[in-house]
RNA sequence: GGAGAGGUAUCGAAGCGGUCAUAACGGGGCUGACUCGAAAUCAGUUUGUGGGAAACCACACGAGGGUUCGAAUCCCUCCCUCUCCGCCA
């Protein structure tokens, strides 16, 4: 969501953005924009002129009511009457443009950052740095839900009878595996200074729509039937929207949240073969982190956020390497994101288990969320997000990354005092 | 689920057809005075959005309609919040 004012002002800015993202069918769009804004701002003129009088003589209507000059207060009404049918004509049309704007407003990607690759799709995103050493050990190692039926950590067949293909019953060990994650990373970001918030799981459609694009909407949320309701995608939906209408004091910025919750998603479309398991599913659970900051602030931090991350995985031995999302990925709100993506020695590739987005103001004005500077002036803050972990996706990088050839399973220090102690997980067949 | 109350700026709240929406009154914030400094006190200042170079104009009293020359105020529909009762982790 660009401001319409930048885009009056700055349409080669605007095009240029859209052939780097290669939607150039949006191209005629930015014209047709300005064009309909500069008739709106016409009509409103015109109607502003009309509303300006009327309120004029009803104003004086009352007056002269008030002096019992009932002869001259009748003439006043019929001049207001003549000029009735011309002001609801504007009216009309200022309806009509201003819905139409709104709608090629919505479709317009955010302008992004000089920084990001250009490319069309996710085979053109640029790896930017590996930490840790990839390893491919000389055994085999199985597929997730393989090694997480070893330990009786996972039953589908119960998942598939009672919620269909894409959920799943973690079991003992693994379970326990899961939630020692998430209970570390809540830990790991709270010792950062981030404050933990455990938000609502469902949010109102006003709040969907200014935290994503419609295209994300239709394909990501669940909507509860009967009720002004979605079931969260991420915790980011809510922990954005926390703030919807808001005028935040700029004393109280930046705003550093860590969110724990779990995460419905339709996941429309089939998926390949490595997507089976646990990797994508209609539900997980997540660490979220987010920031509400000053604009000149969120380049720095989104360094900061994607850090976390890859900090975590190292913390836990996991290898990692960060993933630029060139600009043909990039999702249509977001100047700039990264994706963290885990080791696996099975498939000797590494695959996503993080992304860290800065939004810009696209958000922050979508939902009205201004920040009282200190000449007194609002201005729109900027929005960032990205995922601690999300344990049923990082249990794959976990388990393939801590299998020993003997079957048994590394528990790295870190989660040692949320596993009552162990420091290895025996197969139980 | 039943009954009741209510939604007005940063917060509390008055207004209940025109002379109170540049929103009374109070709190908070900011500026100044007093002070070595602070508290207290006193004075001033402080809604948002859009249009305009500016003067200024328009819009917004939960949302949307209607009545009217004119609606925060009257009518209709919907949404939300709170209190009590019921039910229930």
């Amino acid at each position: 969501m660009l401001d319409l004012r930048f885009v009056r002002e700055n349409p080669e800015i605007v095009k240029q953005n859209i052939r780097n993202k290669f939607q150039d069918q949006k191209l005629p769009l930015v014209d047709e924009v300005i064009a309909l804004d500069e008739e709106n701002r016409r009509v409103k003129k015109e109607a502003d002129d009309l509303r300006a009088n009327r309120n004029k003589v009803s104003k004086s209507i009352g007056m002269l009511m008030g002096q019992k000059k009932f002869d001259e207060a009748e003439a006043a009404k019929k001049l207001v009457n003549e000029q009735a049918e011309k002001l609801a004509e504007c009216e009309r049309r200022e309806e009509e443009l201003n819905e139409k704007i709104k709608k090629i407003m919505m479709t317009l990607p955010n302008i992004i950052d000089p920084s990001v690759p250009i490319g069309k799709n996710d085979s053109e995103n640029v790896e930017v740095q590996r930490y840790g050493e990839p390893v491919v050990p000389d055994f085999e190692i199985p597929y997730h839900t393989d090694i997480m039926e070893r330990f009786c950590g996972i039953d589908l067949d119960s998942a598939r009878r009672v919620a269909g293909n894409g959920f799943y019953y973690l079991m003992g060990d693994i379970a326990r595996l899961h939630s020692s994650v998430i209970s570390y990373a809540r830990d790991f970001m709270i010792n950062r200074g981030f404050t933990y918030c455990i938000p609502p799981f469902m949010i109102r459609s006003d709040v969907v729509t200014g935290v994503m694009s419609f295209a994300e909407m239709d394909a990501m949320m669940y909507k509860i039937e009967g009720e002004d309701l979605y079931l969260i995608g991420t915790s980011e939906h809510s922990m954005i929207g926390k703030f919807i209408d808001q005028i935040l004091p700029e004393n109280e910025l930046p705003y550093t949240l860590t969110s724990y919750s779990p995460c419905f998603r339709k996941e429309k479309g089939a998926h390949g073969i490595e997507e089976r398991g646990v990797y994508r599913i209609h539900q997980f659970e997540k660490q979220e982190m987010i920031v509400v900051c000053k604009p000149e602030d969120s380049k720095a931090w989104f360094d900061k956020l994607w850090q976390n991350t890859v900090d975590l995985f190292r913390s836990m031995d996991i290898p990692v390497r960060t993933l630029e999302c060139c600009s043909g990925d990039l999702a249509d709100l977001k100047v700039k994101s990264v994706d963290v993506e885990a080791w696996s020695p099975r498939q000797k590739k590494y695959f996503e288990v993080g992304s860290c987005s800065n939004l810009g103001d696209a958000q922050a004005r979508r939902l009205r969320i201004r920040v009282k500077g200190e000449d007194g002036k609002n201005y729109l803050p900027h929005t960032l997000n990205n995922t601690v972990v999300a344990p049923p996706r990082m249990l794959i990088a976990f388990l393939e990354n801590n299998l020993c050839e003997d079957g048994t399973v590394k528990i790295p220090e870190v989660l040692r005092p949320y596993m009552g102690g162990q420091s290895v997980l025996v197969p139980k067949k």
